[in-house]
DNA sequence: GGGGGTTAGTGATAAAATTAACAAGGTAAA
DNA sequence: TTTACCTTGTTAATTTTATCACTAACCCCC
């Protein structure tokens, strides 16, 4: 990005869009996209498409527009995809085993290493191939299995226990699915799927259609 | 709310984190907050506590602050809470098994009726006490059961037609978890849970932590 | 290979969201 | 009851975010 400056986290939640509606191009095979068209695909303005962008270069072309596989292979870069995530879920109730289904069935860029579980009748099983382990060991673990991403689908009380292990065995970012916002991350990212949250805010637009 | 003021969504995310800061201060029997430990709580500043609030009405009191259980109802009213919501999980995967579970483990103002699944095997099965039907019953069941919350949890080839098919049942909202963006959806309320996004957003924070 | 039409990049402008500031009203202790 | 201290509601200032408007560059058809 253009010299060290600090990126919105605006944009940066509108990159995965982009790539999202690129890949979408790719599959159709269409080669190049004004900002214009994007912007009737996705809905945001031509004009903060192109200003997105511009704060990571310019990768567009005047009386052109963008190249489709060019630009999604630029984002891939400023989002740092393109190498392999470790992770692990811990957390082996029907949402962490949806996430280990979802990551296994997605892009090649993600793998979980282990489920990690308190309830004995758990531990020792497989999901999806991948075995479930106690949380007693998740320090131990950690030590000697690396692992990039922790993912947290245990319940409110002991999130923040689990939270620590995983900043204390090394992880670099967390995803947190339980209901409480977590303390004493420092700078390490954390991002948050509240369901709960997520659907009482659907609830007030239920119940206010007008400020849609 | 002030004279049919149009609320921005900003502020409307930020409701169910109260509500959820104040369920916590219910449980450890705090009478009164003001808006400066609230600040403390949950990171939003006083001034945006107190602005916030105030496009519903004036709720606190000077030299007080607010009560915790009056405020807590005062959202939950703003929000809609209190009713029942009826809802269909259309996507009997991993996923929507574990917003099924998620959602009656949960309070009591939702209520899964039916599951819909396409797969022959699944069809006619329970899940958590919930039967699984075919996707090609939904728009009757629709018509003879109004449902206020449809769920997708389907695939992204087949979320579209799902949420058409919800649309003309008469939902007054959709939960989707298919990493596509809905069309057609007029003024209907969707919510979004983006988890490839999100996974992404995250990814981006891993490789810049001095942008946090 | 010249020229009309297209489109990105970008500085200026507008809008939205957040934070600051403070008067007015209420609390609570003496 | 009085008084010192809090804390809200609310307006103003500031910061952030999004849009506009325009220039210069480039494509592509003729």
């Amino acid at each position: 990005m253009k010299q060290n400056e600090k990126i919105s986290s605006a944009v940066i939640r509108r990159l995965p869009r982009y790539l999202r509606a690129l890949e979408d191009l790719e599959n159709s095979n269409t080669e190049r996209i004004s900002s214009g068209e994007l912007s009737k695909l996705i809905g945001y303005t031509a004009s903060q498409i192109r200003q997105d962008l511009n704060h990571f270069g310019g990768f567009g072309q005047q009386g052109y527009g963008y190249n489709v596989k060019d630009l999604k292979a630029e984002i891939e870069k400023i989002l740092g995809l393109g190498t392999k995530y470790r992770m692990v879920i811990v957390g082996s109730g029907r949402l962490g085993q949806a996430i280990n289904s979802f990551i296994s069935s997605y892009s090649g860029d993600f793998c979980v290493t282990s489920l990690f579980d308190v309830k004995e009748d758990l531990i020792g099983k497989e999901k999806h191939g991948i075995l479930i382990r106690s949380v007693d060991s998740l320090t131990d673990y950690l030590k000697e299995n690396p692992t990039d991403i922790g993912v947290i689908t245990v319940t409110k009380e002991n999130a923040q226990s689990v939270c620590d292990k995983l900043m204390a065995g090394g992880v670099k970012g967390i995803w947190n699915f339980a209901p409480i916002d977590l303390e004493n991350t420092g700078n390490m990212p954390v991002e948050n799927v509240h369901l709960s949250d997520n659907l009482h805010s659907l609830v007030y637009y239920i119940n206010h259609p007008e400020q849609i």
